[in-house]
DNA sequence: GTCTATAGATCGATAGAC
DNA sequence: GTCTATCGATCTATAGAC
């Protein structure tokens, strides 16, 4: 007997609340709200997730997760530094594409989780960071990126790859590789002539 | 008669609000919240302000307004467009650095702008991105800047000296002028060696 | 101009019929 | 598992005493 292919109620509501949450915030969001873009009642929803908490911390971490699992298997690579940030970079701009409102619930909304899930998410974020920051931080003493402050070249790469969420559309006339390229160009190479 | 030093009291109580917008969101923040952080009853509040979302258009039109007097400012100096760029990069920085919550407000929670004030703001934005990426396109033509896409530009720049707001404190071990040169750096050279 | 009290709307979540 | 009905809390904003 074929395996069900199970459309989980569950899922479609964590999917709408994920662009419902990026659309008017979390905060803005009521569950009334959420039930008529999913097609059913506030009330019904309960039977598929626990809280309105428990959505918010479904999606913050199915994305924390993604981005440190993937971190792991780009630092296992044997390539340059120069092309594990490459594909660090390709990462964010993917993930963004591909999964654009959970990647910025979990920029955004991550501060309305509660205490201990709020804790947790911070650390999770830290390890994230501090992964990322080591391997910039190799890639100088290998001599392939210019000494500088850690922290801002860091930081610099989150935030530039950021603004993904709120201006790329598919009809936007450029693609998700061409997207990279140029990103990546400015990072490595800079504006200037 | 000296004229009376006017500690404005809708000045206390945008500055607050301002604060606890960056900090909770706009619709995370209760006008009660905010009565007691200011230090008065949330009814009080209203002799001085005619509503929520009263503040929020202050807070907003007052950065952008902000923003866009410098760019005009910026756009005539007789400098080279490189050095306009980097004067664009140290106006982002200082304003982020001076005035972190309105900025984080402005950047963050102007979609919960009322419908036509809502238009008005993205309206500025949208004058704010165009005069920027003229300058941009510019210093193309004039060969100051590496051909690419002038969009790609424009908002890997607002992106980059956005995370300022989400990681600059004053105790951090760098000052506003350590932190433009670095940004600048990356941002006009690159981070390859 | 600040307070207490509260109106009126809306919130997250539950109870119980079906 | 979805609904209607509703509880109790909380929201923005106003009324009116002082």
């Amino acid at each position: 007997m074929a395996k069900k292919v199970k459309t989980n109620k569950r899922q479609v509501i964590l999917e709408e609340a994920a662009k419902l949450f990026k659309a008017k915030g979390f905060s803005g969001t009521s569950m009334r709200d959420l039930g008529s873009q999913v097609g059913m009642e506030a009330a019904s929803m309960y039977n598929h997730i626990s809280s309105k908490d428990d959505i918010l911390e479904s999606i913050c971490f199915h994305v924390s997760n993604t981005y440190i699992s993937q971190l792991r298997e780009i630092e296992q690579l044997p390539v340059s530094y120069v092309d594990k940030l490459k594909a660090l970079i390709q990462l964010h701009v993917r993930l963004m594409i591909e999964d654009g409102a959970a990647v910025s619930v979990a920029n955004n909304d991550w501060k309305y989780l509660s205490d201990d899930k709020l804790q947790q998410f911070k650390e999770a974020r830290k390890a994230y960071e501090k992964g990322f920051a080591e391997l910039i931080e190799q890639g100088i003493a290998a001599g392939e990126f210019q000494p500088m402050n850690v922290s801002v070249a860091l930081f610099t790469i989150l935030s530039a790859v950021r603004w993904v969420e709120l201006w790329y559309r598919p009809g936007r006339g450029i693609s998700a590789e061409e997207l990279e390229e140029n990103i990546m160009t400015i990072l490595l190479n800079g504006l200037a002539k």
